[in-house]
RNA sequence: CGGGGUGUAGCGCAGUUGGCUAGCGCGCAUCGUUUGGGACGAUGAGGCCGCAGGUUCGAGUCCUGCCACCCCGACCA
């Protein structure tokens, strides 16, 4: 399939649509053969490699060790903890036949690891030598959704899952803040993308958690988007798979457990949250490559300099792309890398070589600069730093922009009867009162601020008595 | 699982009252001319008309059943 942007709708037309057309037409992913499958093309797949290498270096900088546990799960490993199982019993897959006979025990495709974790935790675990126990591994989850779309939410999708074994509650407690943090930073810092962090409501928690810190971004149609999650499973888990140690005074205690996953779903965030009319935009950071050089005409000299740019920047660490496909014109590519959301663009032709000066074009602004061929790699690296920095502004500016704190109820619907967006708005935190305005409005509660202080208040729709702010939003 | 929709070439579709060799645009291949904001010509390749029954001399078209996918809800990283 050829990159067209004939079939892509506007942004703001269809945004759902737009979506579609723009991870197919850059060739992040296509659908796989069976439902809600996809399959993870070489440019998508690149992008999370750079997001696996920044998390990465982050969980293995705190000491937590990679290792990798089976896909099969036994079904009554899943039934041990009464929560857990009710919340994933309706999205499992079941392997029920295996070599052409019946199984004595069902087989689980694993939806999330915490039950065949820790059980090998309970053999692991003795003394409190043996803690802080913490394993993440890189694997691929299956959750038979009702509804799916590509990256946001698939059939089988790719995540890490850390998984943390503790001897006390605040160590605990701290190994999920640590997570939490970093996964904003990665959104921050890679993703280029604000948001926010907080505490779940009882009905939104992890099924099987006693709570649950979530990092939720807000998309350009005002739906929020739960981005990464880190749970305080308490000793929930523990007390069902027996994970018990011996402590420094000889008393024999429950560990503290914690997990948490950042998932392929970050990349529909992503491209939701950057892209524009021409495409994809990707942060520098996250792009594959950070620039194309695009030759014009195929004579020597121009080749020959294409080559020396390329080799000049790659020296430099950026990663450069150029585009030699026989038989696309000029333009053509042009808007192949602009659709496929390439930072920086260098054409490099006759003009150029024979004046020693090329021009940037920029896809976040389509800026273009000036520049003579021995100041381009200082040149490249330092805008690509700015349209980090700049994508990042934007995001923030679009958040704070579409945060709007509310007292009354109807003020409540009005909103997100229009451009919808985040709602900071006091609550009782009666789940009763949650599912009603969940039905009147479509938003439920996205989650409370972690670093946000106690304050009294009324509830935005019943009026009782309330705690802490929460922030609000129609989930994706 | 509830509501709506669609299945004909890789993609988008036409083929409507049954009719003979199933077509168009894009894309793809080969050759040639082109290349500074989506180039053009010529020649080609590519179809179990979603599947299974049925009606008929004859089914892409009519009937029955099934399946798949998409969109909107409920579920969710």
């Amino acid at each position: 399939m050829a990159y067209t942007k004939e079939f892509i709708p506007k942004k703001s037309d269809n945004i759902s649509d737009w979506y579609t057309a723009v991870v197919m037409q850059a060739r992040l992913a296509d659908y796989g053969p069976s439902r809600g499958t996809m399959i993870i093309r070489p440019y998508g797949y690149a992008i999370w490699e750079l997001i696996q290498k920044a998390l990465d270096e982050k969980i293995k900088a705190k000491g937590v060790q990679n290792a990798y546990f089976p896909l099969f799960i036994p079904e009554s490993f899943l039934k041990r903890e009464k929560a857990h199982v009710e919340g994933f019993s309706p999205e499992l897959a079941v392997v029920t036949i295996g070599g052409g006979k019946k199984l004595e025990e069902n087989l689980i495709v694993r939806p999330t690891s915490e039950t065949i974790m820790y059980d090998a935790y309970s053999r692991w675990i003795s003394s409190w030598r043996d803690l802080p126990l913490a394993i993440n591994q890189w694997n691929n989850v299956v959750r038979w959704e009702m509804r799916t779309y590509l990256f946001l939410r698939t059939t089988e999708f790719l995540w890490q899952e850390g998984h943390t074994a503790h001897a006390t509650h605040e160590e605990a407690w701290e190994m999920v803040v640590w997570a939490i943090n970093a996964y904003e930073e990665v959104y921050r810092d890679y993703f280029a993308m604000a948001g926010y962090k907080g505490i779940k409501s009882d009905s939104e928690r992890f099924a099987g958690a006693g709570c649950t810190v979530t990092f939720e971004s807000l998309m350009p149609d005002g739906k929020a988007l739960q981005s990464c999650t880190s749970h305080d499973l308490g000793q929930n888990f523990a007390k069902v798979f027996d994970i018990k140690f011996q402590d420094k005074d000889s008393s024999v205690k429950y560990v503290w457990q914690t997990s948490w996953g950042f998932s392929t779903r970050s990349i529909g965030g992503l491209v939701l949250a950057h892209g524009d009319d021409n495409g994809l935009r990707l942060p520098p950071r996250l792009a594959p490559y950070q620039v194309v050089i695009i030759p014009v005409g195929a004579i020597e000299s121009v080749v020959n300099e294409c080559k020396a740019i390329s080799e000049m920047l790659a020296s430099s660490g950026i990663r450069v792309h150029t585009d030699f496909a026989d038989g696309e014109t000029l333009v053509f590519k042009i808007n192949k890398w602009e659709l496929r959301g390439v930072p920086l663009r260098l054409e490099v032709g006759e003009r150029e070589v024979l004046h020693k000066t090329f021009t940037l074009t920029c896809r976040d602004t389509s800026q273009k600069i000036s520049v003579p061929f021995t100041s381009l790699a200082k040149a490249v690296t330092a805008e690509l730093a700015d349209m980090q920095a700049r994508m990042l502004k934007e995001s923030e500016a679009f958040l704070v922009k579409n945060t709007r704190v509310v007292d009354s109820f109807n003020k409540f619907k009005e909103i997100m009867a229009g451009s919808r967006g985040f709602i900071k708005a006091s609550w009782c935190e009666n789940p009763v009162c949650e599912a009603k305005i969940k039905e009147e409005t479509k938003a439920t509660t996205r989650c409370r601020l972690l670093d946000e202080d106690e304050k009294a208040g009324k509830c935005v729709h019943c009026g009782k008595e309330s705690r802490y702010q929460w922030v609000f939003g129609q989930s994706y």
